[in-house]
DNA sequence: CTGAAAGCGCTTACAG
DNA sequence: CTGAAAGCGCTTACAG
């Protein structure tokens, strides 16, 4: 009964398209007393069709409000125009800004993107890939979710869609790749600490699980050895890449025995966050501890006090990603190499020299 | 000659699929001895077919990695299983999360979700609507850009795909609406304010040509008549809504004549951008300043200090918006009525009693 | 419970 | 410059 109604009802929405008995090719084709294979190639100004035909098939399409069928198209010429986006979550600014140059390369071609989060859950990106696959996506651009295995790329790949790794790469994946090169970009952050007279700097934030957090890490690590200087395991307090991490964090930190003067932290998230929080313990970030972030959010140049932090090139990785896929859609053949892009680091008002709390 | 050698690489990148020679419905037919027929009602479990049948079936199709072809099931049923959503720019919080509900709504029911920003470009907007027609996407949840004509709307239902405003409506677009009172919304934070014991009271960001903006204003000037404070036209700072609007705007809010003592602001980020600024000048928002966002996004309560809003039901909007579009894509007809969500004060520390300034 | 056949709306050789 | 026809890979009556 329940699914009987249903039915009954799903048709009248779709019925309460009256006013045209579906629009297709073959309409415009009868109604100007030509073929279907004209009114195709008019409609996508093929020079074989003479000006005025076009002109009157462009006309009367418009007229009659046809809608092109890419799902027909599609079966036929297996080109989508469809490419599929996925990052660990888009409500990270970071993320945000290498989609937005990534939005603006693609629309210039006319392609279509979807997006997805995978959470770092391998069975949500597995999904995503899937559906794209289903879909017919001409390719995919993805920050792989921590833990991917190779060989859910390459089954992409090996089904004739071309993936491009962005912020995160994959060992034993043979596609392109490009991200910062963090463990320089740390280094910057650490040696401007060291140089201001900083010996007791924590490392705030961050992961191993990934490629770039141990790149991070170990940049951070060479940094200080370079310098002589001790690396305690105390002072490094891993954790999520949030605001709310860095945030928690600062409780950790300022109770931490060594009573470090400053805090490398793992992006511009966890220093804003890491600031806050030694706000609100009554010290005042920037003077009485220095902070350094990472990426050089447009959030970092308005915070209180304004960051300073290591320019990651988000821009760049996302336009420079979305090329070269393009590139590949378009048949070019590259060997699948990984592109680092040279951080700098941006000074600002969070570091100074060291003040010894008491 | 450029062409040509395009074309040829063209090929041999897709030839790189050589494994398989495209797997279909039939190819698992042939090699099982039964028809499509069977073979497709088995995949989606089709009570038809036997169980033996259903499962040697379906073994056999992941052992030969068979990629089920949506285009062509979805050219055969007219049911896509896409649905789009468009909004000004996911990079503002409050729209990612309002996202993140509708993507959690959405994913339970299997359906993929493409994703676009309008930038309030009436354009862009209707060139995505247009690019779901063709894709033939189900239905669309849209927070519509700035002067978006009722028929922009309308076009979409008149050709079958059911859509849903939220956080914004359109006059003479007949289709379901999720937003928060903001009239009722704004009047609670300003009569927090004036209950504090303000009365010169700046309102700072927004625009009159939203729907929201009207009412977010209008809510200010009625809460503050009621009360029978002035509303003084300076003191009210129109703008973007972003941090980088608000930071700014601080520089102008301190120079008034009238030397407010408390803001309210449009949303959390102006807030807390206005909070930067005036921390930047050298006063103590919360405590020189008293300042109000709207939202409560999950940073306004790690700000420092942490910002006295207005809850403004994100999560409730997104999932709402889903589950009536889920709805009428399963043939449930509904009266388009706008629904308010009630917002709710939030009380935190960047709000107490007036300072006056020197 | 299973199969043969039509058709969804395009595009692309091919012929003229 | 234009047309007739095949085919992309599914699903769905219909028949058995």
């Amino acid at each position: 009964m329940r699914c009987h109604k249903a039915i009954k009802h799903f048709k009248s929405v779709r019925e309460a398209v009256p006013l045209a008995q579906k629009i297709k090719l073959s309409t415009i084709a009868e109604g100007l007393g030509v073929s279907t294979a004209t009114v195709s190639l008019a409609l996508r100004d093929s020079p074989l069709v003479a000006d005025s035909t076009r002109d009157r098939i462009k006309a009367h399409a418009r007229e009659i409000g046809y809608i092109y069928n890419r799902r027909a198209a599609s079966l036929r010429t297996s080109r989508s125009g469809i490419v599929g986006v996925v990052v660990h979550d888009i409500m990270n600014p970071f993320y945000a800004e290498i989609l937005r140059s990534i939005e603006t390369e693609l629309d210039r071609s006319r392609q279509t993107f979807l997006l997805s989060n995978h959470y770092d859950q391998i069975e949500k990106q597995r999904t995503f890939i899937d559906t794209l696959l289903q879909l017919g996506a001409d390719g995919v651009i993805m920050s792989p979710a921590i833990g991917t295995p190779p060989e859910d790329i390459m089954m992409a790949e090996d089904n004739g869609m071309p993936a491009v790794l962005i912020a995160r790469s994959v060992e034993g994946a043979a596609v392109p790749a490009f991200r910062g090169d963090d463990a320089y970009g740390i280094g910057l952050a650490t040696n401007h600490l060291i140089s201001l007279g900083h010996s007791r700097i924590a490392m705030i934030g961050g992961t191993d699980q990934t490629s770039t957090g141990r790149d991070r890490y170990q940049g951070y690590v060479a940094a200080m050895e370079k310098a002589g200087l001790d690396v305690l395991p105390s002072m490094r307090i891993p954790g999520p890449r949030t605001k709310q991490a860095g945030f928690e964090a600062a409780v950790t930190f300022l109770a931490l025995e060594e009573k470090p003067t400053a805090a490398v932290c793992w992006n511009d998230l966890v220093a804003i966050g890491l600031m806050n929080g030694i706000a609100r313990a009554g010290l005042v970030p920037g003077r009485d501890i220095s902070v350094t972030g990472y990426d050089d959010l447009e959030e970092a140049a308005i915070a209180t006090p304004a960051l300073t932090t290591v320019w990651n090139g988000q821009r760049e990785v996302g336009r420079l990603a979305a090329r070269i896929l393009l590139d590949r859609l378009n048949g070019a053949e590259l060997e699948p190499r990984q592109q680092l892009i040279k951080p700098e680091l941006h000074i600002r008002q969070s570091t100074g020299k060291p003040v010894e709390r008491s």
